[in-house]
DNA sequence: AAACGCGTCAACCGCCGTTCC
DNA sequence: TGGAACGGCGGTTGACGCGTT
């Protein structure tokens, strides 16, 4: 047998975080940033172990998380992605930025199971006998099927992007990949004024029940932005947004130009792949 | 008003890959 | 080089809320 669970640790505890505990881990990861899991318990007195913490701040507290219903256009990318790559939840999050995976698979199992299943699309089956199966294949045929995957994935979001009709959305949107991939304030500012609020919450020595979940208003005392400086939001959304717009454009550049080519050399170039992927 | 069923989602569990010593 | 430690991922669970009977 290995090694037990981290989480096995007696006195270890479990279940939901109270605004408190939440409050400590970002000060946490305010001061020293995400990552060496371990030592944020150690550290910071939280008695949770160190996947429980991660788990915490990488589903909820992490700055640009968008909660709240999905719109058109990301359950149709996110169809897409899951038809493309099964269940690979983490990848399919990664095109869009502003869900985490475990929103997504939720997301996917409550609602759009459902949905395929009503319009008799038999997804569910289909995609399971087509996902890669990469942990059984060579690292040559691996590389190949990845750009197999990369190629498939331009098309699903270009064809994506394609079916959102413009009357759905603003023009600003509809005409434009940015709605997809370029995260706004906005949206940071619904997960940073949660934070925002459990924050000021807990320096007036009161938090309130339920401050976690409280819904961004206008109305909010508090701006965002001395927040966003504070998580050093303005440098992680550089980092996230600009290799996302880049992929965005790549992406569409790519299918745009090159999408023919790209096709047969997929038909003919592919087929060691292909056995993999079908 | 109470009981029940169902849907949602935060959190946990266990496995696997990577990194470090 | 091998094993331990750690982080990440996908599957699953259970608490909670809401609607229906």
């Amino acid at each position: 047998m290995g090694r037990p669970p981290l989480c096995d640790q007696d006195g270890v505890k479990k279940g939901p975080w109270t605004p408190e505990e939440d409050i400590v881990l970002v000060s946490y990861i305010q001061e020293h940033g995400p990552g060496n899991w371990k030592a944020v318990p150690t550290n910071t007195g939280l008695i949770r172990c160190s996947k429980s913490c991660r788990l915490r701040w990488t589903n909820y507290l992490r700055p640009g998380i968008k909660r709240g219903n999905f719109t058109d256009q990301e359950e149709k990318l996110i169809i897409h992605l899951q038809a493309l790559l099964g269940n690979r939840w983490a990848a399919i999050a990664s095109y869009l930025p502003e869900r985490t995976d475990n929103d997504i698979k939720n997301y996917w199992n409550t609602h759009l199971k459902k949905k395929l299943r009503k319009l008799g699309t038999g997804n569910d089956r289909q995609t399971r006998s087509r996902q890669p199966s990469y942990r059984s294949i060579s690292k040559g045929q691996w590389e190949r099927c990845l750009q197999t995957d990369i190629h498939m994935a331009k098309r699903a979001l270009s064809e994506a992007l394609s079916m959102e009709n413009s009357d759905d959305l603003p023009d600003s949107m509809a005409s434009s990949a940015e709605y997809n991939f370029n995260i706004k304030p906005s949206t940071y500012a619904s997960s940073t004024e949660n934070i925002s609020r459990l924050l000021e919450g807990w320096l007036r020595g009161s938090p309130k029940p339920g401050v976690a979940s409280a819904s961004s208003t206008s109305g909010s005392s508090m701006s965002p932005e001395p927040l966003e400086s504070m998580f050093g939001i303005n440098e992680s959304t550089a980092e996230t947004r600009t290799p996302l717009s880049l992929l965005e454009s790549w992406l569409l550049d790519e299918s745009v130009g090159h999408g023919q080519e790209s096709l047969l050399d997929m038909a003919t170039g592919d087929d060691a792949c292909d056995q993999f992927l079908f």
